[in-house]
DNA sequence: GGGGGTACGTACTCGCGGTACGTACTGCGA
DNA sequence: TCGCAGTACGTACCGCGAGTACGTACCCCC
């Protein structure tokens, strides 16, 4: 049937009789394989389409293993999950280390955001199937890190102005803003020519972000906290042309 | 066991020897109440958390009715993925029709998709589950009709230059702002007080839009076809402060 | 009025997530 | 060094649920 024991401990490059090494060592190595073939199998075939069986077979463990380390079919799901958005976020944190300026760096969080959303893992795990299978506050709460990024990065450029700005409508703006994000990274996924599309999406983001610092410069006031408390405020439409 | 063909048409107020009613009618009254039920269900307890068995005994028929009439799950998922979708244009389509002038028009539009994106069954349905269960083309495909609504009105703010806005630039900027609005109508469905967040959103939205068009305005072009086929574009970020 | 086709109902299979339980090995204390 | 407890699995099984095969009653049309 499966392989035994001793040919499991020789595959994964340990002795066959693992009197000396550290149990701790095994048991966190077969966890991770656990991870890593799931990750694959989720990526490929997504949540329902990936069979405990296959994941153990990839693993070359059984389901005793399985269950032993995780509560179930979800719980390994959000393993992956987490191990994905957190490669995710390394990726962001380390491409705006290189920058020093800060406006750079923003930039370079921007670039990062869009490239990580063209990640297979990334968007089959953590945009595709995460909400569904996990729920979405759990993603959102998640995706908290690399959501900061993009809310200190609007206030930044919603930023230098007397009075502060509403802290909800703030949130609302970053939230927005994410949520643009998250559409250009998947604009230029889904693009025949993810390079074009990528310098388009940088164009448009750079034209929206312009835009909000035109507003600003031109003293276009936003709404303070007493005037948003109230019912009715303006049309909310655009100033007139 | 369950209910005599008799006593199912009765209920369904048909006369219980349905010799005089047309055939097809009954067909049809059962389809669509396979589909409204299945609809309650997967929003309330999603597609993983509902089964077959459930529908068919809140729909009072058997799974050889369902399977006649659908080809499965997911078949009967995207009925009611369609029905939610088409419930959803028409209520941005009315909310349209009411408003004379396009700029009010289109403002009517963008609230009734955020409207839209906060009732319990579209984004349960459309959003949540659509994408993992259907595909995320599948739903790109479908949501089409309101994208149109989203890329029209991008097209109007943008408009008005002289030399013709790139297409795929202009496809980028429509899918940047339908992502925009997807997560706004997400921020007001997931907010503790809907009315402040609706009426923080519709601020955002204006503000961003008229950055836009105060950016078209002072001149600040866009590239064009020639700029974005180059490979190294403009650093791509705002304009000096 | 009978034959064919539609609109179901019934009974079953099978894959898969989850559980119960057995077991080998290991580190530790006496 | 010997037991002993706990860990890290393996094995066998259960139940649920999607899908299928097949039977049947009824309607419509000739």
């Amino acid at each position: 049937m499966s392989k035994s024991s001793a040919a499991r401990r020789l595959r994964q490059g340990l002795p066959s009789v693992p009197g000396t090494g550290r149990r701790a060592q095994f048991s966190d190595r077969t966890k991770r394989a656990l991870v890593e073939v799931a990750e694959r199998l989720f990526t490929e075939d997504g949540y329902a389409g990936t069979s405990l069986d296959a994941i153990v077979a990839g693993a070359e463990v059984t389901k005793g293993a399985l269950y032993h380390h995780f509560d179930g079919k979800r719980a390994l799901f959000e393993a992956v999950f987490e191990r994905v958005e957190a490669q995710a976020v390394g990726r962001i944190k380390r491409a705006m280390q290189e920058q020093e300026d800060p406006w750079d760096q923003a930039v370079a969080g921007l670039r990062g955001f869009v490239d990580v959303v063209q990640q297979p893992a990334y968007r089959r795990v953590v945009v595709l199937e995460g909400p569904a299978v996990l729920g979405h506050e759990r993603v959102r709460e998640q995706v908290r890190t690399s959501f900061t990024v993009v809310h200190d990065l609007v206030a930044n450029v919603l930023g230098d102005r007397r009075q502060p700005i509403d802290p909800m409508l703030l949130e609302g703006f970053s939230t927005i803003f994410f949520g643009a994000l998250s559409s250009a990274g998947e604009f230029v996924a889904d693009s025949h020519d993810p390079g074009a599309a990528s310098r388009r999406v940088e164009v448009a983001i750079g034209y929206i972000l312009g835009g909000l610092q035109l507003m600003r410069d031109a003293g276009v006031a936003l709404p303070g906290e007493q005037e948003l408390a109230a019912g009715a405020g303006p049309d909310g439409d655009a100033p007139d042309a």
